[in-house]
DNA sequence: GTCTGTGAAAAGTTTCACAGCA
DNA sequence: TGCTGTGAAACTTTTCACAGAC
């Protein structure tokens, strides 16, 4: 992920040679998208001005991380003020892009992958979901395998959303890999292998039962089987989210 | 998260007070979990030894990662030779447990919740799923919200799925910790907020695109829009599975 | 020689405290 | 006074290198 000339310990450079900012840390980008969600709504409630407080409250984040993702877009705010929201809007635009017309395309047309073609935070988001692809269309809105390559326009700039059962998720991801596209995101629950320059991000559901299933509390009293072993020290909680 | 017990730099002291280990990493736990699931499979087919280098390629990790995770459990390997595989299983159950009957309710019964409640990685893995809720249930499958209550019958040792559109997330979160229920897994497009004593982990794949998205390569010849602002550094890809 | 076990370093991320500007 | 901007610290996770046991 390192550019080889981002300087060592403290934060990457503020701006590079060239005139823009360098890479973002992955956690923050993804945080920042959820501010400009959240810009967006308030642009169209017609709010012009935010504090960091509030926005961290609609976004979910606590504030001082806001600020501090912020501040690697560069000083937008005005202090004793706030952000100015369309501004603000702007400068996450420009350095993070608007997401519309990503092209995505998403493979396996079980419950998960039709959830995901309706899913939220995807088509409503802006993300141009291409088509859903399988195997065996079971109805028209799925495409068959045969037409994915016909559909990958612009391969190098698409997202591949696997979907489909374990089994074949490594050979969906690698007719991807060899149809062009370099972004992945992994929804089967298995690992998968890729050359170097394709980014996959593994989105592993049982990886995050098995998480909670371990922190749970133990009450003494309860009937069911525990953790199955012997005791544990685990005993509280924690948030998150 | 911390113990209060825990030392400060370095790794959590080995052995505790209590005579057995302390809490494991989050992400140590969930890769425990899966090494467990590789190692059914490798008993199921009459394997009685492994190496740190097969079990994690069977695993998807590097074996650096395997051989630090399962340093944690304490020394079940021996050296030049591997791990034995009934004994390894025995001693990632009796630490993290086999997840038989841990109980699961899944509230949401769109294409997302009918999804999970299919998943390979739950039922398959041995959760327990108790049922799926919606506030309209549209089949026979799918349970009235009011069951819930009576199917949460050891709400602390229960997960609660909340797989419901982002606008009824928080109101389906403060419902099932009303009941009791201490651990949850949001596939909302939203962020949760909970008292700390219940720990939610938040499933974001709008998030994830969108780092997908940032990270893409750009290729200058394409026609499509890129990222919406002036040029950025990022160029190379990673793998991050 | 082979393969495990692990301290240490590195990398990534979050939290804190407070300086600084309006 | 109020709120932003940010260096530093704390924490988490991953990677590395090699000592150590068989």
């Amino acid at each position: 992920m390192s550019t080889g000339t981002t300087p060592r310990g403290g934060y990457a450079a503020r701006v590079n040679d060239e005139g823009y900012h360098p890479d973002l840390p992955q956690a923050v980008v993804g945080r920042l998208a959820r501010y400009r969600f959240v810009l967006d709504r308030l642009v169209a409630g017609d709010v012009n001005t935010v504090s960091s407080t509030v926005l961290a409250e609609a976004a979910g984040v606590p504030p001082a991380q806001l600020r501090k993702d912020l501040s690697y877009l560069g000083s937008y705010g005005v202090r004793g003020v706030g952000y100015d929201v369309h501004y603000l809007r702007e400068q996450l635009r420009a350095r993070i892009g608007d997401t519309t017309h990503v092209p995505v395309v998403i493979v396996g047309a079980g419950n998960l992958g039709r959830a995901l073609a309706n899913h939220a935070g995807f088509s409503g988001r802006g993300f141009d979901v291409l088509g859903i692809f399988d195997i065996r269309p079971t109805d028209p809105a799925v495409r068959p395998m045969g037409d994915l390559t016909g559909a990958l326009t612009h391969p190098a700039e698409t997202i591949g959303i696997i979907a489909t059962p374990a089994g074949a998720a490594q050979e969906v991801a690698d007719l991807l890999i060899d149809r062009g596209v370099r972004s992945l995101l992994n929804c089967a629950p298995t690992r998968l292998t890729a050359p170097p320059d394709v980014m996959i991000r593994t989105v592993d559901l049982g990886a995050e039962l098995e998480i909670l299933a371990y922190h749970r509390p133990m009450v003494p009293d309860a009937g069911l089987p525990g953790r199955g072993g012997v005791g544990t020290a685990s005993r509280e909680g924690s948030d998150l989210a």
